[in-house]
DNA sequence: AATAGCTCCAACCGCACGTCC
DNA sequence: CGGACGTGCGGTTGGAGCTAT
């Protein structure tokens, strides 16, 4: 059983706010704060709101001292390198910067820097990862030699887990990179202007032939580039010498070894 | 001018966590 | 100790406005 909602979603009003609720809110948090209970204060405040959407009404454009949109160049080196640094904490992101909300930056971040981010990011894999190739030492992973039934139920697991569907998507990374014959920026940026959405990057067939789709170009260096981001450069270094291996030498290997992996993912 | 596609962002949702009783 | 409750967070959605055809 799930949990009980925090209000009757029946009665209270949902949806965008109209300037008399804003001042509502807006005058009675000036008043009297919030009381360090936002449950009760939509009651208080005369407001048929939930507590929750008052909450956020207040903290992501109310409260005094909130900057909109406007992001510099600055701003924008700031979230890519904190983001570069710890991921998606937009809270913590928006700590470092004084004036901005969690949600105006998580908005921003998904509507045009992530794409700049990305953008940076495949062409330092590009510069850093020639055409031709080269085949790795083995075993190439952090868990080669490990029974993958040994790791389950540890902490390890689900790195373990995470790092074989990386690699299956580091190969197709590559394949893209390499598959590239006009510049990496003309591609993203033809990726850039069509919003795609991608709703199971799982429905992905990685080995099919045929020419790359720039959806598939942005969804395969997503995922790479957020995995860089989860687990460091080495990480990334350690899953392309991966995805050299199984696309130089083992394709078909590795095709049915990831079949093989398919119950434990 | 119509409309289909796209962008942007306010707001919602559900989950995790902390606190209280 | 554990259940109830409030809060904070990240992910996602819906729709208004804009742009391209």
């Amino acid at each position: 059983m799930g949990r009980a909602p925090c209000c009757d979603r029946a009665t209270v009003k949902r949806g965008p706010w109209s300037p008399d609720e804003d001042e509502a809110l807006r005058g009675y948090i000036q008043k009297n704060g919030t009381g360090g209970n936002w449950i009760t204060l939509p009651h208080k405040a005369g407001l048929n709101r939930c507590g929750k959407s008052c909450r956020l009404r207040w903290l992501n454009y109310l409260r005094p001292d909130i900057k909109h949109g406007g992001f510099t160049e600055d701003d924008d080196t700031t979230i890519i390198s904190l983001y570069h640094q710890i991921g998606s904490k937009w809270s913590v992101i928006a700590s470092k910067m004084p004036g901005r909300t969690d949600n105006d930056i998580k908005n921003y971040w998904n509507t045009k820097l992530k794409k700049k981010y990305m953008t940076q990011q495949l062409s330092n894999i590009t510069a850093s990862h020639p055409t031709q190739m080269v085949a790795p030492q083995l075993p190439p992973a952090f868990f080669a030699g490990m029974n993958p039934e040994e790791l389950v139920n540890t902490a390890d697991f689900a790195l373990y887990q995470e790092e074989q569907i990386a690699t299956k998507y580091m190969i197709s990374a590559t394949e893209t990179v390499d598959n590239l014959t006009g510049s990496v920026s003309d591609e993203a940026s033809s990726a850039a202007s069509s919003s795609v959405t991608v709703e199971n990057y799982n429905c992905m067939n990685w080995s099919r032939s045929g020419d790359w789709q720039s959806d598939e170009f942005f969804l395969l260096s997503d995922h790479q580039l957020e995995f860089d981001a989860a687990y460091g450069d080495n990480y990334l270094l350690n899953l392309t010498n991966m995805a050299d291996y199984w696309v130089n030498f083992e394709v078909v290997k590795a095709e049915g070894f990831f079949n093989s992996l398919a119950p434990l993912l």
